[in-house]
DNA sequence: CGCGACGTTGATTTGCCTCAACGATTGTGG
DNA sequence: CCACAATCGTTGAGGCAAATCAACGTCGCG
């Protein structure tokens, strides 16, 4: 049972952290659901339950959060090769303080929290893939965590520069200076210095 | 066989998230290593490897990182009942960046990570309380990092106060302070206007 | 073509930091 | 048990990084 290409780019992913047989393949892939979304579409908006979570074929999601004052605050862009909801829901089943929209147009593939659980049981290895995807994570965002309290801006500007090269040019400037928690205007100064 | 003291604490722990067997509670206490560090004892110095993971029974632990003026930031405070270490240093085996120290005398329960991986292919449910533990622990720090971006100090602090009550009148204000990001001087002021 | 989203720049404000001085508390060695 | 040092919390004066508010030019797109 050939995997169909969208596929390929998560099989390429997973096989670096464990090996699965074919049977456990197709077991997985079965139970993805390929999903597109457009630039300024949705998979999830603040306040919704996230059912599924995604993993990125092609183009780029954002995670932000809207604060009192109608701002955004991006909490991480998923490029191809990440998986990306709101987590918190997505274990819970609470409403979502996140939403989840693209950046440009997207190919996803998206996996429910029942499916993920039942795979989990008859297929041990896929556990500790996510196992370890989550220890990834936690790593890399407790580094942003602490980036977020010991430099300045200019610095998390460039520190951006290097983590996501694919993006800098790419993605509005306002979307990168949510990101990095400033202003447009002062991100603006930043770029103009120098 | 009977677990020691120390080791219920954990026991406890895991079985709220999966039941294990005599047999399989065994093979995992056996390698848990007792370990007591008294007050401004390092369990991991920045700089070292980290060796183990660390099960906080009693007292309290911090981990922060030392910036290049001297100052501390405390990416975490662990208090009985959750695990702590330098993550990254613990899964790569690079140097730490962190250090992690005891606020208080602490009992700590150690594992080591290749132990840990043992384990893991020895009990597979063990892979799912550590799978379980990351996804609770990458909620936890993305939602600190969003507040972080979020929140004024003031705001912070109020939160502080509601997620360690435990802390609050227990610890100096300077480690406080390094916490939300803030310096002593202001979280001073913020508490004594109003 | 016209409108809205975007990036830039200037003037002003502000939240928080820096530096410095000072009591209060803790703890430590003699 | 005391003397002294170290650590801690507080307060004041001044400074700076970044936010705010506002105006303006540009561009992409319906």
């Amino acid at each position: 049972m050939p995997a169909s290409i969208p596929h390929d780019t998560l099989v390429a992913n997973l096989s670096r952290h464990i090996s699965l047989s074919e049977d456990e393949l197709a077991l997985f892939c079965a139970r993805l659901r390929p999903h597109k979304v457009k630039r300024k579409e949705f998979l999830l908006r603040q306040g919704e339950i996230a059912r599924d979570s995604a993993f990125v074929v092609s183009g780029c999601m954002k995670a932000y959060a809207t604060d009192t004052n109608g701002f955004e605050h991006i909490l991480r862009f998923a490029t191809p090769g990440w998986w990306v909801s709101d987590l918190s829901s997505f274990i819970t089943k609470r409403q979502s303080q996140l939403a989840v929209e693209a950046v440009r147009d997207t190919q996803l593939l998206l996996l429910s929290r029942s499916d993920q659980l039942e795979l989990f049981d008859k297929i041990p290895k896929l556990e500790r893939y996510f196992r370890i995807l989550m220890e990834n994570a936690l790593v890399t965002t407790q580094m942003r965590l602490m980036d977020n309290m010991t430099l300045t801006a200019r610095e998390r500007y460039q520190r951006f520069c290097r983590m996501y090269p694919e993006l800098v040019n790419e993605i509005p400037l306002k979307l990168i200076a949510s990101f990095i928690g400033v202003t447009p205007e002062f991100l603006s100064r930043i770029r103009a210095a120098k």
